[in-house]
DNA sequence: CAGTATCCAAGACGATACTG
DNA sequence: CAGTATCGTCTTGGATACTG
């Protein structure tokens, strides 16, 4: 623990700031697989591997990591139940919820604009080839 | 009209699938600073270095290789004049406009969320110390 | 000013094996 | 089932120097 020079304020909120704590915040809910998970998790509760089932292509490593971050954040809210074999529900908080209703009316933006993204795509290309 | 089967690769939509293309558009968007980059340019429009100055802590390399996906996807415009010395000012396109208002309410609420955000990791990082 | 090119370190990530 | 541990790869990203 050290004190130096270099001050890590506290309460930075402006996301433009360096070592904002919205920053590190923002980070986690729109990582690579944060995004997905959250996504996920607004349409119901969901068991760890079946989550992994639906969210295509993460590692185990990763969801484990993600979920974790998130749980931490207070985003995702983790019930275990002591049996044998274990069951693990992960949901998502009050605070969640309003995170993942933004993300997913984010995803649906991009999910309609795919077309014309690729269009984009290929006018860029066009253009820089000649 | 959606088929059922599994169709092909080449437009598959759904975020939650692999080698789906609207999950390569999300990450030029969600991307650590293709988000900022975009939160910025929801203010105005911007010169390179004015923005990477808005945008602290990003090297020229980032917010070039960032600027660019995000042209090539059209949610960028780049207005280049040829003088000298040169000035490109980039902009939001009407589609990039739309993302951007999205992932700036989703930033507004990060950023109320903050101090809570806080006291929930003071309780996980507890409840795991103990 | 607005980039491009190159190098290199840090860490993100995935596969696998193992535990409770 | 729900993870943790470990390892090796490959990408990300910053610093620096250079061009038009």
């Amino acid at each position: 623990m050290s004190g130096d020079g270099l001050e890590t304020d506290q309460l930075v909120v402006d996301v433009f700031a360096r070592n904002c704590s919205s920053r590190g915040i923002l980070e986690h809910i729109t990582g690579r697989w944060g995004t997905l998970a959250l996504a996920a998790l607004a349409e119901g509760p969901f068991r760890f591997n079946a989550l992994r089932r639906k969210v295509d292509g993460v590692s185990e490593k990763m969801l484990a990591q993600t979920l974790q971050a998130l749980e931490r954040d207070g985003f995702v809210h983790r019930e275990a139940e002591p049996t044998i074999p274990p069951k693990v529900e992960y949901s998502l908080t009050p605070r969640g919820a309003e995170v993942a209703a933004k993300l997913t009316a984010l995803i649906e933006v991009v999910e309609s604009a795919v077309p014309q993204v690729a269009e984009a795509r290929a006018r860029y290309d066009a253009a820089k080839a000649r």
